[in-house]
DNA sequence: GCTGATCTCTGACTAAGGTCAGAGGAATGG
DNA sequence: CCATTCCTCTGACCTTAGTCAGAGATCAGC
């Protein structure tokens, strides 16, 4: 009976063997494998791409990425030009034959995926696939990192941003930030409270907040996970975190307001301990208020 | 919804995002990695390893063994000595040191293991082990390859040898070679009939043989999957393979005699459309005799 | 005891992947 | 407008990983 470590380790030797391999001279195309790495990255989104931001996503050195540039260029792949915003920044473009090539490396990977589509019968293929889909959940989801993060920087307005915009296109009459109570960046920073961000490879992909009140009270506010994270208990995670911080702060009761169009959100409150109450305050976007002992 | 293709993409790149960094980085422990790994495979059984037989395992050229075998020496951590048998050949041993080496490279894999798993919940903790033994299952399915080999090869002798070894252990009478019907090497060598090996990364992992009779009959013999292969659907596969042979050489019906206490090969030829038949033989191992149309 | 094959080792070489220290141009804050 | 910071590029350099062609020792068959 193998115990669950070896199996990972089975699982990761197994893998990287097979998956590995078979990326790495299959998709070179006789050229280095980092510049066909670069040229894929460069074409992910609208076919254009910051040099900076290259470097950042792929953990590359700026030397190096240089280099790889030019060689994309003389291959007459992509053009390198300065960015119209900031004269000192560069922007790498791929050129029409930089798009072929792209879909051909993405030709390449859909073929190696279904040569081990082809090799399986149906059952076992089906569950196959229903594993990776599993595997590749929890792999994220371990990958998730939740820390504090100011109230007031880029990354958190950006991911309060994106949770307003949700609401405002969930709720029946929409969501009206001036209508709303306000929310002093003050009120969810150390000491009188905290705003979490979860990170996924250094993206933001959820935030939440809890302010503590007197009376031993923490309120839970601004709970988000990003469309693209979600299944992977980011928000039970952040919930708890909270709690955790609400506890340390000497907080022996959580409160929150919430509104019936956000089911999931009621479920995690729910199997979380919550449990209906009476409303505690005058939200006009609320419909439901929920609370717990810590 | 996401294809079958894109899973298996995303997967690959999730798991060797996340394996691959992690496995380079942490288990270098100050040499090359190719040294590591190396080191690990020397104390892969015994602490003693023939140069040769590292060189196959790990696909590497003969020189860049050598180099690798000189800088561990360096290190203090293998010594290599002349093999007693063979002097041209030669053993690399670990020393005391290199064992502790060893030991903490398991330590740091295990570690890694471990950290995956210790980061989510035991519900969450439980699927990605199972899914992970899945994937594990399947990728193995995929590796192994089947292919006809002459009767009298090494390979086959040994798998031969090992079909029989288990025979001996899992009837109650034991096995005894020869009391059973005698099978000519020319009799599963073509035209007469074939056998086929199943590899797994090039180890022999099972085998299996038809022999063209007449009457357009063809007789399954020799059918074997080592216990490390098992699960992975070989016998299925070399049962369906002989089919396509014997239907290719103008066969209309195949059999095969088994025993009673084979439950999983019972289960096998059943399941392929098989049906219990008169004793076509007087095998005196065979309580059950097998047929089908092909 | 000779011949050819086998096994390992060494030296020379190559490509990939990456690091580091400036240089030079552009932006930003005062 | 000046100093500082930011961004990219270039040249020099390094390690890792690997290939290839012998050389030298040994073995197996005759």
């Amino acid at each position: 009976m193998a115990s669950d470590v070896e199996v990972v380790r089975t699982f990761n030797r197994t893998v990287t063997e097979m998956a590995g391999a078979l990326d790495e001279h299959h998709l070179a195309r006789g050229r280095p494998l980092g510049a066909s790495r670069l040229l894929w990255e460069i074409g992910l989104e609208g076919d254009r791409a910051e040099v900076r931001g290259l470097r950042a996503r792929l953990g590359l050195d700026a030397g190096y990425v240089s280099r790889l540039l030019r060689s994309l260029e003389a291959e007459g792949l992509v053009e390198v030009v300065a960015d119209a915003a900031d004269q000192r920044a560069r922007v790498a473009r791929l050129t029409a034959a930089g798009r072929c090539e792209r879909r051909e490396l993405d030709r390449l990977s859909d073929d190696l995926a279904g040569s081990w589509l082809d090799a399986l019968d149906e059952g076992r293929r089906a569950r196959m696939v229903d594993a990776m889909a599993e595997v590749t959940r929890c792999l994220r989801s371990i990958a998730v990192e939740i820390t504090p993060e100011p109230a007031d920087s880029t990354e958190a307005a950006e991911c309060l941003r994106r949770y307003m915009a949700e609401l405002d296109e969930r709720f029946d009459i929409g969501f009206d930030p001036a209508a709303a109570l306000p929310l002093e960046p003050e009120a969810i920073t150390p000491p009188k409270g905290v705003l979490l961000l979860a990170r996924l490879h250094g993206e933001p992909v959820g935030c939440a907040a809890v302010k503590f009140l007197p009376g031993h009270l923490a309120e839970i506010k601004r709970m988000w996970v990003a469309p693209s994270a979600r299944g992977l208990g980011v928000a039970r995670r952040l919930l708890a975190d909270l709690e955790e911080r609400a506890r340390a702060a000497g907080c022996r009761r959580s409160q929150l307001d919430t509104n019936g169009t956000l089911a999931e959100a009621i479920a995690l409150y729910r199997s979380a301990g919550y449990q209906e109450v009476e409303a505690f305050n005058d939200e006009p976007h609320a419909t439901l208020w929920f609370a717990r002992d810590l």
